[in-house]
DNA sequence: TCTGGGGTCCTAGGACCC
DNA sequence: TCTGGGGTCCTAGGACCC
């Protein structure tokens, strides 16, 4: 920001930040190995929506020995099981006939285990933006530097100083795979961008460091697809333009990147030439809530439409309330036969906590739909806003404290319209606090 | 690769207001 | 009285990520 231009990548008015890009390996299939340490160095398949003898449910993780089977995230179950080597149980006389070491997802477990790797995390850094349950970004600038100093006495003058920022970022990796025992990647770099792209470099068990004078000699070679933020699409696009690398992406126009695709072609032009001054934000509130669920073959039943829907709906306002969310926008989402995404949505005029008029309202948008074979359903609430976690059970909505999710362009209309939703959340505020209750912000 | 579930951000057009 | 430009909000869709 700040109005100074920043030609070029000679931003030299900052002082180098040290940003650490922390990705757990394989994560879900790790957590399993921890519950069944026979699972270590077998090939194992954590899947989702796949119930037995079902074909649906795709692939959620797969450890690196299943992955050398051609099993690959995404993936229908079905077929990644079906790759799977015959399962050898020497330790068990029985040949059990189990489809492959698939384990169904069991997302409480990786919760308690991710909330131990981010406690480690949040001990090593001022700042941690945890991205997902498997991954987060840490600032450290303030814990270390890129200082390079004698590694401990090595006499050959071959090996380079490593630099301070180096020992972190192995320290973290350590820690982790010691106190926790799972498996983590580690990059370290100058900016965001470029870390998320080391920490995948070197996978499983990584720790790629590039110092601020190696990024753009880091980022050059690799393959356009590397770029968070290119994916097969916009992958194709630039192909055509003859921009395959990072590199090519650097030296490309970002006019002609702007007119193509916008803002974020000069996003992607800057990131690939190593130029992210994004900082390292905390975790934020989510921005919407949502639950999904499949037909296992698409459907013009409308009552089992409609069943699908209300108990989606259900689901997503218990979310909302167990969260403390009030949400502005209700939504749902139809996927049709082959395979067409709609959304619909409708907003109401103020915040509220309100199940039943989820229900109500998914219901009617999804009659538009309700002629047409579908395949999948949704339902979403947007908009959110907290009310103020903690104190909110006490002080009784004194009003006021409510925490946007969303942009903070609210203007002053907002005070007075919450009526509904504070009643709304008063009634949900003593009734449940599960375990799951403080870790609010916690992940995600 | 005919496709699971939960998210984020961006874009584009229309309504509406001044 | 037919016309300018700016801004915001809304919905729908798309691309992408894990």
């Amino acid at each position: 920001m700040s109005g100074s231009t920043l030609p070029g990548t000679g931003d030299d008015d900052a002082p180098d930040r040290v940003v650490l890009h922390v990705d757990m390996d394989c994560f879900y299939a790790s957590c399993e190995r921890l519950k069944e340490p026979e699972l270590r160095g077998q090939p194992v398949v954590v899947g989702m929506g796949y119930e037995e003898g079902e074909t649906i449910g795709a692939v959620a993780t797969a450890s690196y020995e299943a992955r050398a089977y051609g099993v690959d995230s995404a993936q229908p179950i079905s077929q990644a099981v079906e790759r799977l080597p015959p399962v050898e149980r020497p330790d068990l006389g029985s040949a059990d006939d189990d489809r492959g070491h698939y384990r169904p997802v069991d997302m409480e477990f990786y919760q308690s285990v991710a909330s131990e790797v981010k406690a480690i995390l949040h001990d090593c850094a001022d700042t941690v933006r945890e991205v997902s349950i498997d991954e987060a970004y840490l600032d450290v600038t303030a814990r270390t530097s890129w200082e390079r100093v004698d590694d401990p006495p090595r006499a050959s003058g071959a090996a380079e100083k490593r630099t301070l920022a180096e020992g972190l970022g192995r320290h973290v990796r350590e820690r982790i795979a010691r106190e926790v025992g799972v498996p983590a990647s580690v990059g370290v770099a100058p900016n965001m961008a470029t870390a998320k792209i080391a920490s995948d470099h070197d996978k499983p068990e990584g720790l790629t460091v590039v110092p601020p004078g190696s990024v753009a000699e880091f980022l050059a070679p690799l393959p356009v697809e590397e770029i968070h933020g290119v994916g097969p699409v916009r992958a194709g696009q630039l192909r055509e333009m003859g921009i395959e690398t990072a590199d090519d992406l650097a030296d490309a126009d970002p006019g002609v990147l702007q007119d193509r695709f916008g803002d974020r072609g000069v996003e992607l032009h800057d990131r690939a030439g190593g130029v992210d001054n994004r900082e390292v934000t905390p975790t934020g509130l989510p921005k919407s809530l949502s639950r999904e669920s499949s037909f296992s073959e698409a459907t013009t039943d409308a009552g089992a439409m409609r069943e699908k829907v209300r108990a989606l709906a259900a689901a997503v306002a218990e979310r909302a309330r167990s969260k403390d969310a009030l949400y502005r926008t209700i939504g749902i989402k139809a996927v049709t036969t082959p395979y067409d995404v709609n959304t619909r949505a409708e907003s109401l005029s103020g915040p509220v906590d309100d199940p039943e008029l989820v229900e109500e309202t998914a219901l009617s948008l999804l009659s538009e739909f309700e002629d047409e074979p579908v395949r999948k359903l949704g339902v979403r609430v947007s908009k959110l806003s907290f009310a103020a976690g903690e104190q909110a059970s006490l002080d009784g909505f004194a009003s006021a404290t409510v925490a946007d999710g969303g942009s903070e362009g609210e203007t002053e209309s907002e005070t007075e319209s919450e009526s509904a939703g504070e009643d709304a959340a008063a009634e949900s505020t003593p009734a449940e606090s599960r375990s799951g209750q403080f870790s609010l912000g916690e992940f995600e």
